[in-house]
DNA sequence: ATTGGCACTCCCCGGTGTCGAGTGCTACCC
DNA sequence: GGGTAGCACTCGACACCGGGGAGTGCCAAT
């Protein structure tokens, strides 16, 4: 074993050792509790060249080393192996998704039972209405001069909509344009529709033209909402564990930064592009100040081949890393096939 | 003024200065702070009825004295005037609510701007499906084997379940149980619904009725479903404020509870029955564990005359209640106007 | 009933001293 | 040259002490 391996090894065990204990570790237990066969002293030189790396840091003069965000990197990057879940843990994460009733139910179990394995904070992006494709729209009147507007797609997911009229249509109209929508519509990706529903008007007389201009206006806003992505969070008391100990101070700031949604989905978005099947962001790497203590974990699921949205969990950068990424990705995996069926 | 009154006006003192401060309050800052016109002895014998009454206590022997949550109950109930908004404020707060473009935006921007107002965590039940009115009952088919059943309220709530058939069904059958439907469900009350569908399948022949029986199981299992009542929260964040000061060591129980959303339907529920305008629950009252520091303060809102849903703000026992009083009720009237409309 | 006076209690806070973990360095060995 | 043992040094953690002060309860006086 060449002395570079060694200091690989000796990394590894520090971050193992602090992820836990939660504290600062120095060279005498590195050694016993780890089967490094070298002295103390050897170990406080590949120590010193690991500070001098950036690699780990001592909170104070003469305390133990800690793993730096730069640590981290490494550690998940080259050194952490996968964990493989028990198979009472698969069996019971698939009992536990498959008794769900709708699109919610499923969201939500995910994002508690996620929020449960992992011991902190979990997160479930919705299905995606771009990536999605259309299984269904209805045209609903409502009273004498409102129009619901609903879409439906294939993960299941059902958004609507709205709309004040300027007069009763009739029924003619509504199933004619309800008929014509859904014959141009399902089945495509509602992220390809917009140019597709552009060509809908000229298939009605003068008259009808402003009514139906102003459903293709509401669905395409609808769609055009990125923003209107929906996440959803648990186990946020999860980071209140220990006494909220692995945060300075206190955790507001990161709460704050949960609540965020837009902080959220900006990361979702940047992670989705990563090309890596289960995507890590470390400390400083999430970009935001709130979350600077924190590690984000996330994978895509649904969808074959390219993934319709994103799952994950948050904790702080002291986490098993290799624990958050099999949970992430083994319920990802899961809830891709319930949503498949 | 009665020594009766004096005390009372103590304690009021006393509630108002300790939410200020977070400090236990003692008889010479009694005294100077508030314009009590007699000497801190005095108001040493009033605070020793106080505590002998259980009002307040001293945390240890020389220190101040803290209202109990007695004494909180004794302050909301007789001692405290509600405060008003300022207009801006009002202003604000309609001008926020109005640009909401369907229920889940009104109802997040509510929740949202009621953490905002309270600093203190915000709590909106989505309005009952059992308490609403049907507006509308769609039945979509999807794919040959599936049939969607979208049930729409008169406060804007969608609610969807899908369907599995034994085969595919006719449209003529669809649209002939979807006029049935609606003619017999359209406008009533979904709490009176059960009965009223039990008659539908007879207007069937012995072929079709399987299937309309399953749809109007479907149907009533979705309304039997109290449990799905939603409820959404924001501000969390805000508990942690100071350090998180405000609640004995750690504020994980806190957000568990909150997690649980079991208990705070529980809780809802029960205050929906006070016969108050405002219902207050603190401390212990609250009769669950984690919440044993907190105390909620719910309103009704929507419907004319009895409400539809609650909202309302939960924050440490040592709150501003008649500030939180004010802002609940202030938002939950503007959040009915909108859904009026 | 109210008040001034007074003794008492007990938390808070700063200072001090000891202990121990952990380090860096140097001399030494293979 | 890399590994090792020994050693002096640093510095936080913790316990202990003592003064200061806020606040109380009680009593005697008005």
């Amino acid at each position: 074993m060449s002395s570079e391996d060694r200091r690989l090894d000796v990394l590894r065990a520090i971050v193992e050792d602090y992820v836990l204990t939660r504290e600062p570790v120095g060279s005498r237990v590195l050694v016993e509790r780890h089967g490094l066969g070298v002295s103390p002293a050897t170990i406080r030189n590949d120590m010193a060249a690991l500070e001098e790396g950036g690699y780990i840091a001592q909170p104070h003069t003469s305390a133990g080393r800690v793993p730096t965000d730069k640590g981290y990197r490494l550690f998940v990057d080259r050194l952490s192996a996968v964990k493989a879940l028990s198979s009472p843990e698969k069996r019971a994460i698939q009992d536990f998704l498959e008794n769900a009733v709708d699109l919610d139910d499923v969201v939500d179990r995910s994002v508690r039972l996620l929020a449960q394995l992992t011991q902190q904070v979990a997160v479930v992006q919705y299905p995606s209405l771009r990536q999605s494709a259309m299984r269904h729209l209805e045209l609903v009147p409502v009273g004498e001069r409102r129009l619901l507007v609903v879409i439906i797609t294939d993960t299941g997911r059902v958004e609507q909509r709205t709309l004040e009229l300027a007069g009763p249509p009739t029924d003619a109209l509504i199933s004619q344009l309800r008929a014509r929508l859904n014959a141009v519509a399902t089945g495509r990706r509602l992220a390809q529709l917009v140019g597709a529903l552009a060509r809908v008007p000229e298939a009605f007389g003068p008259d009808d033209r402003p009514l139906v201009q102003s459903v293709i206006n509401i669905i395409e806003e609808t769609l055009a909402q990125e923003s209107e992505e929906r996440i959803v969070l648990a186990g946020t008391a999860n980071l209140a564990r220990g006494g909220g100990m692995d945060f300075t101070h206190t955790l507001s700031p990161v709460l704050e930064a949960l609540e965020e949604q837009v902080v959220l989905l900006r990361l979702l978005t940047e992670m989705a592009e990563d090309s890596v099947a289960v995507a890590v962001r470390i400390g400083h790497e999430t970009q935001h100040e709130g979350l600077l203590e924190t590690s984000f974990v996330t994978t895509g699921y649904g969808g074959d081949g390219d993934s319709v949205a994103r799952i994950g969990s948050i904790g702080p950068t002291r986490m098993d890393y290799p624990g958050t990424i099999a949970s992430v990705r083994a319920v990802a995996r899961y809830l891709s096939r319930i949503l498949a069926a």
